[in-house]
DNA sequence: ATGGGGGCCTGCCGGC
DNA sequence: TGCCGGCAGGCCCCCA
């Protein structure tokens, strides 16, 4: 699914029904998703307070009172839906657990939060909060490609000496944290370099002007909602925007969009996955 | 050490 | 109408 903006998106949807709120109870409808629940989940995550909700990388962070943090990632086709918000700021009504429905917290406020998940390669995991950062998940991601430690000089020191197309590259998690194959093809685009480049034969010039393009793209997104394919939703079921911003993922054989450009959309598949991008103007 | 490919799952869509 | 192959926003793990 989900790559950082729409992760983003589900953080800031969750915020008003969690920050600081009770989860009376939670209930775990099956083992597993992509890896085995953490034992006696259910009771580590019932009569304590969310304290913090935060957000690295594509993983949501709940900061519990009982000293331990949830961590939760979407995976491909991961969705959290609120219901019966007391407050009424999300209209949809409690309704009876539909299929996949795997986890549900029952907040005290009266709020239901669903975490569904039909390929089941989310995950969900417990940790001390003091360990988050340690944990086997996480130990290994990236600078936020928002923050200030993702800058040019980091940039290019990081892609420099990878003998891997840049599209691989900038996928690479332990490279910047939060990209996914969207975004990766949108920024691509906008910067003019080709995704089957070398990422060592681009030029420092270039990986310098990524960085801001990079951080205009997650931005764009986040303001717009996030992107909407197939399964992805807000928190109280509304779509993203953005895909109606994309320059050149899922547009083979189409008209690039640059002023003056006679070139069509390619799609070349790298590592199994596909890379859209108009061989003329990137390069 | 680094890079590439397989595999994990379900659902949907297009072609026959 | 039904079946089959291909494809999907991610990422761990194994192998070379």
């Amino acid at each position: 699914m989900p790559e950082l903006p729409e992760v983003e998106t589900v953080r800031r949807g969750l915020l008003p029904v969690l920050q600081d709120q009770v989860i009376e109870r939670t209930d775990v409808r099956r083992p597993d998703l992509r890896w085995p629940f953490p034992g006696r989940m259910a009771e580590r995550l019932s009569h304590v307070r969310v304290n913090a909700l935060r957000r690295r990388s594509k993983y949501i962070l709940a900061d519990l009172s009982s000293g331990e943090t949830l961590i939760i990632h979407l995976g491909m086709s991961g969705r959290i839906l609120i219901s019966g918000d007391p407050l009424g700021r999300f209209h949809k009504k409690h309704a009876a657990p539909e299929k996949h429905d795997h986890v549900v917290f029952h907040i005290a406020s009266g709020a239901r939060v669903t975490f569904n998940d039909p390929r089941r390669f989310g995950a969900m995991d417990l940790t001390a909060t003091d360990e988050v950062d340690r944990h086997k998940l996480l130990r290994n991601l990236g600078p936020e490609p928002l923050g200030n430690a993702f800058n040019d000089r980091y940039l290019i020191e990081a892609l420099c000496n990878r003998r891997t197309p840049i599209k691989s590259a900038l996928l690479d998690q332990s490279v910047v944290a939060g990209l996914g194959n969207i975004y990766v093809c949108e920024v691509l685009y906008r910067a003019g370099i080709s995704p089957v480049r070398l990422a060592s034969r681009t030029s420092k010039a270039r990986v310098s002007r990524l960085v801001p393009l990079i951080r205009d793209v997650l931005n764009e997104a986040i303001e717009a909602g996030g992107s909407t394919l197939n399964d992805f939703r807000h928190t109280d079921g509304e779509l993203g925007y953005f895909q109606h911003r994309f320059q050149v993922y899922d547009r083979e054989s189409e008209p690039c969009l640059t002023n003056g450009c006679s070139g069509k959309i390619a799609r070349v598949v790298q590592s199994g996955r596909s890379s859209f991008y108009c061989p003329k103007c990137q390069r």
